[in-house]
DNA sequence: CAGCCTTTTTACGGGTTCTTTACGCGCTCG
DNA sequence: CGAGCGCGTAAAGAACCCGTAAAAAGGCTG
């Protein structure tokens, strides 16, 4: 595996530095852009694995340039935010932002924060198929086997499983699945949930009231488990 | 890895040189600052990798000198305070100190101090698992394992543990544990923290009764130790 | 326009989690 | 040496969340 190339647009050129010499000590290729506009260029032409970007940015809102870039890719991009820019921390997120780092961070973090939304970026073109025991769910082909027989499931199932199996393994909160699979004006309307992970329960699992991949994280949301294959 | 710079804030002469003999023998670089407004100074030019800010300085308060130096950077911060001033001492921590020692205080005590705090500014909340003997903890998938059963851990224990290992070796206050926790009304009940930190241990440590990584300190906080991985 | 499938809505019971209260112990300070 | 404070511990009631079922509403197709 080679390195990965990270675009990074961020006006202030001391902190430009700093996080170049600490991206460069971790073996990733960096490549800056000294503002919005150039980033937006860069992330273009430069073919970057992830994009860290300033929201404090003079020439341009950040969020644009969240918006340019999702126009076209779905690269991981994380967004740098001072403590004061809570909302527009929000906004980016909305616009398309993977995750955010809060300044002043520690470098560990922000390191961590890369390498989670790299290896995230990887698993996003993975493997499509996944087994649930005697279940098994094609999300390429959208079908559903179970022990052997199709299984039909309606669309708004297909869209939940797939923002499940999109974050396997991790917690998928509420709001997150609400926003994603109905919209966002739908979030709070947690029975919605209730219901439809019922139906992929009695559709999916061997025991739906003891379920072994679609789990219940009360109070937080949901998690898909899968086995290996 | 190069030695580490350590700036020194402290007025007395004393006191100054008894610690910068004992920080020369370990290897450390150096800075001394008589004085806060000093100390801001070289904090920015200097570039540190770890402060030492005692507590009693004359020119200014030494929170002060914490908040200027925290808007701008993530460096760890220690604190020195003598045992009058308590509240002082917990006015610095919240001003965003990474940890403290009390005067007088043993030389290798405050080593050790330095080098948790040094390896935490470098890992960072970086180590998405923390290994707490028997059981361990991935913070990002949001689970807890322990002698390799699942142990379940409700939205608030989680956020608990979360926040002390965000500040790994470090205390953090019952201030601010309440308020990212529960929220800032909630500062002042400091009865939620002995209850949870209670079901905390019973999940987790070995002997709850003589915990080993989740630690009291007494009229300040809580502080979380993890092994090494 | 009739029938079927899907989605939305409503209601209730049970379990988990959170909150609150009370008490005992050790430590410190007067 | 006694009082007071802070912490740990336990337990019970309240609040909340989830699962479940089933009916109503909506939409597509023949």
């Amino acid at each position: 595996m080679t390195a990965a190339t990270i675009l990074l647009v961020e006006d202030e050129p001391e902190i430009r530095r700093f996080l170049r010499a600490a991206l460069d000590a971790e073996g990733y290729r960096v490549v800056e852009s000294a503002n919005a506009r150039r980033g937006t260029i860069d992330a273009g032409t430069r073919k970057p694995d992830l994009a860290i970007i300033d929201l404090g940015l003079p020439d341009l809102d950040g969020r644009e340039v969240i918006r340019q870039i999702r126009s076209w890719s779905s690269m991981p991009i994380l967004v740098l935010s001072a403590r004061s820019e809570e909302q527009s921390k929000i906004a980016a997120l909305d616009a398309g932002a993977d995750d955010y780092v809060t300044k002043p961070f520690g470098v560990g973090e922000l390191l961590a924060r890369i390498r989670a939304a790299l290896r995230h970026g990887a698993r996003a073109a993975g493997g499509q198929v996944l087994r649930l025991g005697a279940a098994t769910v094609d999300l390429g082909k959208r079908r559903a086997l179970r022990d052997g027989v199709e299984v039909r499931l309606t669309p708004i199932e297909f869209r939940l499983l797939a923002c499940l199996a999109k974050h396997l393994d991790m917690v998928v909160t509420q709001r997150q699945l609400l926003a994603e699979v109905w919209g966002p004006s739908y979030i709070g309307q947690t029975h919605y949930l209730r219901v439809y992970m019922k139906q992929l329960r009695d559709k999916l699992e061997a025991d739906p009231v003891r379920p072994k991949y679609l789990i219940t994280e009360t109070g937080v949301g949901y998690r898909l488990l899968a086995d290996e294959a």
